[in-house]
RNA sequence: GGAGAAGUACCCAAGCGGUUGAAGGGGCUCCCCUGGAAAGGGAGUAGGUCGUGAAUAGCGGCGCGAGGGUUCAAAUCCCUCCUUCUCCGCCA
């Protein structure tokens, strides 16, 4: 979400960061809100006019009726009633012109970084770095779900029967290592400064709007019946509406906070063959990083919290790779974006296991997250976010580069003291 | 979930339809007094946001938990919601 003035100074620049995004659709909605607000301004300005005559007539009734004076009152009441109805039609107006702006303005995407590929969609993305030797072993490697059910570790069809497709039962050591990847993830982000949070797992309809676009509402967020609460897509949610209406000293930046959440998310849209297992599902659990900081040290932030992403799998050992997301397959709210892609010794190919974002200080207009700085200037904060890991598509990549020939899977030595001590599980 | 009570500026708190843009304290800031301090005395202390504007100057709108409504006029009356407290119920 974009400042109206900002839109209104540069139209240019919003309308080419539209084409940029490949969203042509919106660009006449840039000189239809810029009528709009016009239009909205003078409405206010002739309303503002007509109740600013009505608090000086009132106060001279209130004069009157101290005194006694009923008939003088009365004349002065007539006064207010003659433009009563136009101050009407012009409140109306200006609430219909309110709204009618409001969501234009959620609709136009937050201006991408310039370091961002132009591109339409996710095959334009851009590879930037890998981390760690991609391994091909000379013995095959099965599909997930085949590893795990070898140990016991998945029950899919249960889940089926109880709760439908996308949903798991992990068990047994399988499930135990799930919990260890998260213990061990949040120890390495408090080890790194973050400090650990377990938020709600429902939100208001309220915070939803101000942490993502409607279209990822839309496609992401269940609601729960008969109550304005959503369960959670990712703790950011939660984590970043934290801050809602906030004033933040600007003494208190950065706040730098991980946070355990399950994630509840619907996932419409046809998926492929490689989505099944645990790879795509409704529900999963996620250790989870965001930042609140000040708008020029977004930038910086970002750079760290995606190299904290890195350095957790290399610590597993598990190759992976970072991917810029394109200005297409960017989301409106964001202002850049990187995946972090684990190797996948089966597929041989990367796959998405986390995504870092700095959204600027779109979801901080939306939510009044601001900052009263040493000299009293006040702004919006920047906010960022970023996967820490999310087991249960973690672990594919985990079981598939730790698989051993004999077909056990070794035990990373930073997860044993999480496993009991176990070194491998067979 | 049921029954009550309450939400007013940094904090406490008065007001319950009209010079209340909000009494009174406390705190904080400045001044007087003092060699310095304490005590005492005096003064100041809505912030936010929208419009207008070159303006962090003026002027105007909105603001007493939030949103609606009644009224010429609402912190004050009515409705809905949120939050807090007390009691009951239920429950890891």
């Amino acid at each position: 979400m974009l400042d109206i003035k900002f839109l209104r100074e540069n139209p240019d620049i919003v309308k080419q960061n539209i084409k940029n995004k490949f969203q042509d659709n919106k660009l006449p909605m840039v000189d239809e809100v810029i009528a709009l607000d016009a239009e909205s301004r003078k409405t206010q300005q002739e309303a503002d006019g007509l109740r600013a005559d009505r608090n000086k007539i009132s106060k001279q009734i209130g004069a009157f009726m101290a005194q006694g004076k009923k008939e003088e009152a009365e004349e002065f009441k007539k006064k207010v009633t003659a433009f009563s109805e136009r101050l009407a039609e012009l409140e109306a107006k200006e609430t219909q012109l309110q709204e009618k702006i409001r969501e234009i303005m959620m609709a136009i995407p937050n201006i991408i970084d310039p370091s961002v590929p132009i591109g339409k969609d996710d095959s334009e993305n851009v590879e930037l770095q890998k981390f760690g030797e991609p391994v091909v072993p000379d013995f095959e490697i099965p599909y997930h779900t085949d590893i795990m059910e070898r140990f016991n570790g998945i029950d899919l069809d249960a889940a089926r029967r109880v709760a439908g497709n996308g949903f798991y039962y992990l068990m047994g050591d399988i499930a135990r290592l799930h919990s260890a990847v998260i213990s061990y993830a949040r120890d390495f982000m408090i080890d790194r400064g973050f400090t650990y949070c377990v938020p709600p797992f429902m939100i208001r309809s309220d915070v939803v709007t101000g942490v993502m676009s409607f279209a990822e509402m839309d496609a992401m967020m269940y609601k729960i019946e008969g109550e304005d609460l959503y369960l959670i897509g990712t703790s950011e949610h939660s984590m970043i509406g934290k801050f809602i209406d906030t004033m933040l000293p600007e003494d208190q930046l950065p706040q730098t906070l991980t946070s355990y959440s399950p994630c509840f998310r619907k996932e419409k849209g046809a998926h492929g063959l490689e989505e099944r297992g645990v790879y795509r599902i409704h529900q999963f659990e996620k250790q989870e990083m965001i930042v609140i900081c000040k708008p020029e040290e977004s930038p910086m932030w970002f750079e760290t919290l995606w190299r904290n992403t890195v350095d957790l799998f290399r610590s597993l050992d598990i190759p992976v790779r970072t991917l810029e997301c394109c200005s297409g397959d960017l989301a409106d709210l964001k202002v850049k974006s990187i995946d972090v892609e684990a190797w996948s010794p089966r597929q041989k190919k990367y796959f998405e296991v986390g995504s870092c974002s700095n959204l600027g200080d779109a979801q901080a207009r939306r939510l009044r997250i601001r900052v009263k700085g040493a000299d009293g200037q006040k702004y919006l904060a920047h906010t960022l976010n970023n996967t820490v890991v999310a087991p249960p598509r973690m672990l594919i990549a985990y079981l598939e580069n730790n698989l051993q020939a004999d077909g056990s899977v070794r035990i990373a030595e930073c997860l044993q003291p999480y496993m009991g001590g176990k070194t491998k599980i067979q």
